[in-house]
RNA sequence: GCUCCCGUAGCUCAGUUGGAUAGAGCGUUCGCCUCCUAAGUGAAAGGUCGCAAGUUCGAAUCUUGCCGGGAGCACCA
């Protein structure tokens, strides 16, 4: 019996019974967890509810606390119900049957469902995360994207969903062709010239993405004052979309290394990929022209004869009203007959949801460390062994800041347009508000303020000009803060040790700061705030689990063992325990270590990872606090003993489990 | 002009479907290591939940208006 199934039965027998009782059906039956541990361990303001339902039914008015009354008659029955209070107006507070729950609970998984995504054959949901421009190094603002993402997955993988992690490669897109019309037409280097600075630059240890994150501002800055380079840059667009040319090797070259370098920023962040589906294929294996017919032939999509987009294939919205400026309808085809990226990503989405009628070819790109494999697309024959079978997802997550709410939107009913007996709710925008910098940020970057930007509440990062914190250096920031602190903790630790006990630190570290905002908050980068080690951060929930495990580094293995048995063959023992000075105590810790499963399905219900933080973040701090009130390996009292060693054992598992979700890993010691 | 988001303690933020005395962290002040890791912990101070009206037994949460801040509304991606 876990907190969920006891959960749904006595919601269960609160609907029977308001059944039975006033003949009324409440179809939500609401439950909250109690503010205090003093209130129960699960409330119902149902009483209200059915007040008011009396009073609409009958005309009768009837009292809250009367009619709780009655209902707590019905639910006292219940095997795990130890007390039913009626409180405040009439609040109907459950208390828990603590010493069998403790039973039951101490050897139980604690995700039950988490099984279930490693089916083979269950139905499947996509997240598409991270896609950054393959033309300069990961900032973090993208690792707020990935991060938020690979969450996610591990959210839903917990809750038991199938999941296939996508990160989409715009390597045709604009932001490539200006780095490359950077390396010919400012640098004056070929394909050669670029793989010889590339070996360079690594005998140097400097990786190529940061090279690039340095000439994609100096274009940024080039095309202000030069038009002749600026007028290179549809011609450079042009060559790579159109293919088979050295141009396009020469940015196939750069848009792939970048891709590797990306790939292995995010893998110290502990966030890996299924497939990484590229724009190129979707151009040349016509996945445009294909999503094209299915709109004509279902007549969703129309040819402009006149009007200002004379020539164009445009989508009509309804939903959002045009005006002089801005027309309601959506371009997907230019009028010079290009398509727009909205039109692309549209295809993109249909072949996502298994509509298009068109596959993409397949080959391995890269093993990681850990064996797993990551796949890319190709317009030539697949190859590389067994392929998997991409796409065909029930549910598409689409991980993209909220600026591009409006281009979501448009792919989301488009797709839906088209296809109306999928429907909307297959395509779910997970959007999330941008990462800024605070000005102190900013400057400490080395980037000069105008006044004007000094008055704003923060300057928002640009890859065009340069403005940005990338990602691997506040990585090596906070590894090398780490490591110090490691160093003086533990000296005779081997180095390779420390490191590794460093980088698990920093990883926490800045994985926590991005997941502790909701979604919609934006992000004022602060240096001082994001590498600390102090207070609400990651370091702080890992230092509870390291704390927790040391206890049982130190305890006799049989001890765990002996400790469950106990209350397992002690019920009244135990409840003697609960029901002592610090009883609730201990109590409010091991219940709330017990709620993570519901906690998962908040954050998924949510889409906020937010709440799974937060709820780490609590847990360890419940768990401080009843790690300095009692001592455990030392207590004497043996009932006591096993009370205290199954609610740490409970929390360790939970907590770990919990940071393991968030992709926090809880370092052997630090 | 239209759409969306935000406004909660000095600062940065939580507050899940409307519920019990509005919570954290940082910062400030005063405490706690003969004891399982002090990256910890106790206490104090700090709030007209932007303003106003409405709905409700009950509003930080829902509705409307106003004020202030941000984002978006391309034949860019």
């Amino acid at each position: 019996m876990n907190l969920l199934k006891l959960q749904e039965q006595i919601r269960e027998t609160v609907r029977r019974s308001a059944v039975e009782l006033f003949d009324i059906e409440i179809e939500q039956i609401a439950a909250e967890v109690p503010p205090k541990t003093e209130f129960g361990d699960l409330a119902f303001p149902a009483a209200f509810e059915l007040a008011k339902q009396i009073k609409q039914k009958t005309g009768e008015k009837q009292n809250p606390r009367a009619i709780a009354e009655k209902l707590k008659a019905k639910l006292e029955d219940l095997i795990f119900i130890q007390k039913i209070d009626i409180a405040g107006p009439g609040y109907l507070n459950i208390f828990y049957n603590r010493s069998r729950f403790l039973a039951e609970s101490s050897d139980a998984g604690l995700l039950p469902n988490e099984s279930l995504s490693k089916s083979t054959t269950a139905k499947k949901v996509c997240v598409e995360h991270t896609s950054v421009n393959p033309n300069k190094s990961a900032h973090i603002g993208h690792i707020r994207n990935s991060v938020l993402g690979d969450s996610f997955v591990r959210i839903l993988k917990a809750s038991g969903k199938r999941v296939e992690i996508q990160n989409y490669i715009d390597n045709t897109g604009v932001q490539v062709a200006d780095v490359v019309v950077g390396f010919i037409h400012l640098l004056k280097m070929d394909l050669a010239d670029i793989e010889d600075l590339n070996e360079r630059l690594q005998a140097d240890g400097v990786s190529f993405d940061f090279y690039c994150w340095d000439l994609y501002a100096r274009i940024g800055q080039e095309y202000q004052h030069n038009e002749e380079l600026k007028s290179k840059r549809a011609e450079v667009l042009h060559l790579i979309e159109e293919g088979g040319n050295d141009t396009a090797k020469l940015a196939d070259f750069v848009a792939t290394t970048n891709v590797h370098c990306i790939l292995r920023t995010m893998e110290r962040l502990s966030i890996r990929y299924d497939l990484l589906p590229r724009e190129s294929e979707i151009l040349h294996l016509h996945f445009w022209q294909k999503a094209f017919e299915k709109m004509k032939s279902r007549g969703v999509i129309k040819f402009e004869t006149e009007g200002k987009n004379a020539g164009c294939w445009v989508m009509p919205f309804e939903s959002h009203t045009g005006n002089d400026e801005h027309d309601a309808d959506k371009i997907l085809v230019r009028s010079n007959g290009t398509v727009t990226y909205t039109g692309k990503d549209i295809a993109y989405q249909m072949w996502k949801l298994g509509l298009l009628g068109l596959d993409f070819n397949y080959k391995l790109f890269h093993t990681y460390e850990n064996g797993k494999d990551v796949w890319i697309t190709t317009a030539n024959e697949s190859f590389g062994g067994d392929i998997p079978q991409f796409g065909h997802c029930e549910t598409v997550y689409n991980v993209i800041d909220t600026r591009q709410s409006y281009p979501q939107e448009v792919v989301k009913k488009g797709v839906a347009t088209i296809f109306p007996e999928k429907g909307e709710d297959a395509s779910v925008h997970l959007s999330y508000e941008m990462v800024a910098l605070s000005s102190a940020a900013a400057e400490e970057l080395g980037f000069e303020l105008s006044d004007e930007d000094r008055k704003k509440p923060f300057v928002e990062m640009s890859g065009r000009k340069g403005l940005g914190v990338k990602a691997d250096d506040l990585i090596d920031r906070l590894e090398a803060n780490a490591l110090k602190e490691v160093e003086s903790r533990h000296p005779d630790a081997p180095h390779s040790e420390r490191k590794e006990i460093a980088t698990t630190i920093a990883v926490g570290a800045l994985r926590y700061f991005l997941l502790k905002f909701t979604k919609n908050t934006i992000i004022v980068f602060d240096f001082k705030e994001a590498l600390s080690f102090e207070g609400e951060t990651g370091v702080f929930c890992q230092y509870s689990a390291v704390r927790a495990n040391s206890i049982f580094r130190k305890l006799k293995e049989s001890d765990l063992v002996e400790s469950r048995q106990f209350i397992r063959q002690n019920p009244e023992s135990v409840a003697e325990v609960f029901e002592s000075e610090h009883g609730s105590d201990i109590w409010s810790v091991a219940i709330l270590a017990a709620r993570l499963e519901e906690t998962v399905e908040t954050a998924i219900n949510a889409s906020e990872p937010a709440i799974l933080a937060k709820y780490s973040f609590n847990l360890a701090k419940a768990f401080n606090l009843f790690y300095h009130n009692h001592k455990i390996i030392a207590e004497e009292n043996e009932a006591k003993r096993a009370v205290l060693i199954a609610t740490a054992d409970l929390v360790r598992r939970s907590l770990t489990t919990a940071l393991e979700t968030l992709g926090i890993k809880v370092p052997e010691k630090m």
